[in-house]
DNA sequence: ACCACTACCTGAAGGC
DNA sequence: TGCCTTCAGGTAGTGG
């Protein structure tokens, strides 16, 4: 997916173009199903109220309205797009249409529809939400924190940047860079990740978070801001998706590797990643 | 309890 | 051109 700076821009981008305090007219919803189904709830209760408020949590958007919590999630290939009141034309994988009592439409595209939109409580603890772990760009995720909740892993390291029930919003990509930037070998036994090395993980993924934040996300082949551009990370990426290329740090042809961990292709440097 | 692996779904790319 | 296989920003659920 879209992992955490992709969901960050959307929040952005939907701050940016005032979707908070915007009155919500109606909720089209062009199938029955993403990931799971899209209830008519969805349709009877969210005409009318206002959004009030709208975070990121981990790699959900938290749309916070009168009297609900509405979570969307975009899987592998969701995205959301600006359109307004006189578009009537939709694309291929349209599945969502928020519309607004000031002409504003927003529209959820998910082809591969791993994505979720639900509405949930205010009151009760969400069945998303409940288990999620330490943001990462908080001041909860500390080097020593880091370094408690690996001691007993005996799964790479990776597993456990990726595991979003103990670091939230790092995906494959950035779990990679991440890596790569701190010198850490993916394969390496959390457990025995020493805390300097703790300290170097965390300052680099927050590091490389923020940057790929700025840079409007990373654009593999879905996944698009509000406005439709293409986010320009990916052209910042020192290994992912370059299996056999030179490292860009020692310089050697033929060096970044991979290999899959965790169910996922992970690329690194032998050489500079120990 | 832990960890690796599968399934969910569509489309793009590569091999033949 | 076309058919077949493999792979892709995620993650809940399973089975060892």
């Amino acid at each position: 997916m879209p992992e955490l700076p992709e969901v960050e821009n959307v929040k952005l981008n939907l701050q940016a173009l005032g979707v908070v305090n915007q009155r919500i007219k109606a909720v089209d919803l062009r199938r029955k199903d993403l990931r799971t189904p899209l209830k008519k709830e969805l349709k009877m209760l969210l005409p009318g109220q206002i959004i009030r408020h709208l975070e990121r949590r981990a790699k959900y958007l938290v749309f916070e309205t009168d009297d609900h919590l509405l979570l969307s999630h975009l899987g592998m290939t969701g995205s959301w797009r600006v359109g307004s009141s006189a578009d009537t034309e939709y694309e291929k994988h349209d599945h969502v249409v928020l519309s607004f009592e000031s002409g504003l439409k927003l529209i959820f595209n998910d082809p591969r529809r791993f994505g979720i939109f639900e509405l949930a409580s205010k009151a009760k603890p969400n069945r998303w939400l409940k288990h999620l772990g330490l943001e990462p760009l908080s001041s909860e995720f500390h080097a020593e924190r880091l370094f408690e909740i690996t001691r007993a892993v005996k799964a790479p390291i990776k597993s456990v940047l990726m595991d979003q029930r103990r670091v939230v919003g790092v995906g494959n990509i950035y779990a990679s860079e991440a890596l790569f930037a701190a010198g850490v070998k993916p394969t390496r036994v959390a457990g025995r990740v020493t805390r300097a090395e703790c300290e170097l993980l965390v300052r680099r993924i927050r590091e490389i978070l923020r940057k790929a934040i700025q840079a409007g996300g990373s654009t593999i082949r879905d996944y698009r801001q509000v406005n439709g551009e293409s986010g320009r990370y990916q052209n910042a990426f020192a290994v992912y998706n370059r299996e056999g290329q030179a490292c860009v740090r020692c310089g050697e042809e033929g060096r970044i590797r991979s290999k899959v961990i965790a169910g996922r292709n992970t690329f690194w440097c032998p050489r500079c990643q120990r």
